[in-house]
DNA sequence: TAACTACTTTATAATGATTCTAAAAAAGTG
DNA sequence: CACTTTTTTAGAATCATTATAAAGTAGTTA
């Protein structure tokens, strides 16, 4: 029931699939980082019913615009997600093919000294990649 | 002429195909970003004869292995590589949706306090997002 | 509740970047 | 020139993601 008002304050329907979605994604006890498939074997465990591909698909990225989540990049084959949309940075785990959250204060501040004429930052994200 | 030597240090056959790449590649006055497709085209612009895209593909690759060329992690359905291989970060410009690069200088030194037990640290990237 | 409209879900097909395959060509060696 | 190994190539396969379009659901109004 949580979710109803938050959904339709982001103008979307509380349908049962986008509402299954959201107790997936917001009620672990951390968040998280995933990819579209791992995501679709932890609906299929957790809630006991089905969501079509497609409609995972549109969720996630719905929920993405709405800023629910956050999209990582990292050279991966598969999109990355992340249930954490503060603003905070990650080690990418090469071995173990893993993200870790770094929180911002993990990292020093950043400065960034060069400006582009008519353009403004949106977002400074550090990715650390890791190996053994 | 001038990359026979340097394909043959690398254990890497001095064929047509990879000279020609090298030309693309490392003849130009400034560093680039491009992806798969964007190099084709150049290709087929500045060389005058058709390498098989498998080719460029394996091309590519391999030279990433050696260190010739970087992949820039952004969230892209392609994947972006840099001829130019110091430690540098980017602006992704968002509405162009093209790479600019920002030298080591133009970021100041970034601090990564957490440290994870029993891996170390391979690279630092920061990926700014700019847009209008 | 019924009727109506707009949005959502779904199975399935299409797309497109990347990788694989296996045969022909080229390179290195002696 | 043989002979071996690597490379190139066209085309097929893979697979994440997006598009399609028909059926279902939510919201609204009567
Ligand atoms: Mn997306
Ligand atoms: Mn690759
Ligand atoms: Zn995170
Ligand atoms: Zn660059």
């Amino acid at each position: 029931m949580k979710y109803i008002e938050k959904l339709r304050n982001s103008g979307l329907r509380p349908t049962k699939q986008r509402l299954q979605i959201c107790e997936v994604l917001f009620d672990a006890d951390k968040t998280f980082h995933f990819t579209i498939n791992e995501l679709e074997k932890k609906i299929k465990k957790q809630i006991n019913s089905k969501i079509s591909l497609a409609t995972v698909y549109n969720t996630i990225h719905a929920f993405e615009k709405k800023g629910y989540l956050k999209q990582i990049p990292i050279n991966s084959n598969q999109t990355y997600f992340d249930t954490n949309v503060s603003d905070h940075h990650h080690f990418y785990d090469l071995n173990d093919e893993k993200l870790i959250d770094l929180e911002n204060c993990d990292v020093g501040p950043i400065n960034i000294l060069k400006k582009i004429n008519g353009k403004k930052i949106k977002s400074v994200e550090v990715l650390v990649k890791l190996e053994d």
